[in-house]
DNA sequence: ATTCAATTACGAAATAAATCGTAATTTCAG
DNA sequence: CTGAAATTACGATTTATTTCGTAATTGAAT
C-alpha cells in the first residue's frame, strides 16, 4: 500500500490541467491554442510543459498517432482539495469557516447560487 | 494615480507573513523560531528573505536598534482577497460557489461556524 | 578599550520553473 | 517516392526562489 506521494502542479501546470479537466482530452496544439486567449508563450513552451507533466504523471498521454493526444492524470476533485486545503492552512490560520465567509463577502453569487449553498449548509446543520 | 502593482508573496514569504500578522512586529530571531515549529532552515535564510520582503515592500522595518523589528506592510484581508480570487480563477473555474461548496464539504466546521456562515448567508439572501 | 555574542550585510550557489531555438520525426498530398 | 507542413524531442538559457557561508557591524559586559 503505497500512498502515492501528491504531487503539486505548478502555476502553469494547474492552467493546463484547467484545460484538461474541461475538454477531457486535447493535443498540444488544442491547449497551446486555448492558452493563448489569456497568456502568451511559444508554442514548444506549452509542448514542454506538457511533456514534463506527462514525466510527473501529471497527464496521460496517447502517442499511437503522430499528434499525442493528452488527458488528466489527477482529479479536478482532489487537486482542489488538497490547494484549498493548503491555502486555508496558510492563509486563513486553518478556518474553513474564515475562508467561506471572505469568499463569500468579496464574490458576489446569484441568488440560485445563495439557494444552493443554503442548501449544503442545512444539510450540514441537520446531521 | 498609480495602481501600486500587487506583490504576489511567494510560498515562503507567505509563511512569514503569517508569523507577522499574528505577532504584529517581530525580530528575525523570534520569526525564525516561530518557522522552525513546522520547518528547517539556518537562520539566515530567514534573514535574507525578510530583506528581500522588506525590498519589496511586503514588510516594514524598524533599524533603529541594533535588532531590526518587522512589520507586515501588506494586509492580511487583501492578500486573502488576491490569492482566494486567484485560486477561484484556476482552480474552480471563476465560480465562488463551486469553491464554498468544495470547502464546506471537505473539512467539517463545528455548529457555533455553521451558524455564523449562515447568518452572512441570510444577510446576503436579503440584500 | 577590549572582547564576546548576536545580528545584519553581502554575495554566491543550489534548486525550481518557464521559455524557446533548432533538429529530428511523422504524415499526407501529390 | 518526395517534399512540405506539422509535430515532437532535446538541450540550453533565462528567470525566480531558496538556501547558506562568511564577513562586517553592533551593543553590552567586563
Amino acid at each position: 500500500m503505497s500512498a502515492s506521494k501528491y504531487i503539486k502542479p505548478t502555476e502553469s501546470e494547474l492552467e493546463i490541467l484547467q484545460i484538461l479537466w474541461a475538454k477531457r482530452v486535447a493535443s498540444v496544439r488544442e491547449v497551446h491554442e486555448e492558452l493563448l486567449k489569456t497568456k502568451d508563450a511559444g508554442y514548444t513552451t506549452t509542448l514542454k510543459l506538457m511533456q514534463i507533466m506527462n514525466e510527473k504523471g501529471l497527464v496521460k498521454r496517447d502517442d499511437t498517432s503522430k499528434t499525442h493526444f493528452y488527458q488528466p492524470a489527477v482529479s479536478r476533485e482532489k487537486t482542489q482539495k488538497h490547494l484549498l486545503g493548503k491555502m486555508i492552512n496558510t492563509l486563513f490560520s486553518g478556518s474553513t469557516t474564515e475562508l467561506v465567509i471572505q469568499a463569500l463577502g468579496n464574490h458576489k453569487a446569484s441568488p440560485d447560487e445563495l439557494e444552493e449553498i443554503q442548501k449544503i449548509l442545512t444539510d450540514l446543520k441537520n446531521q
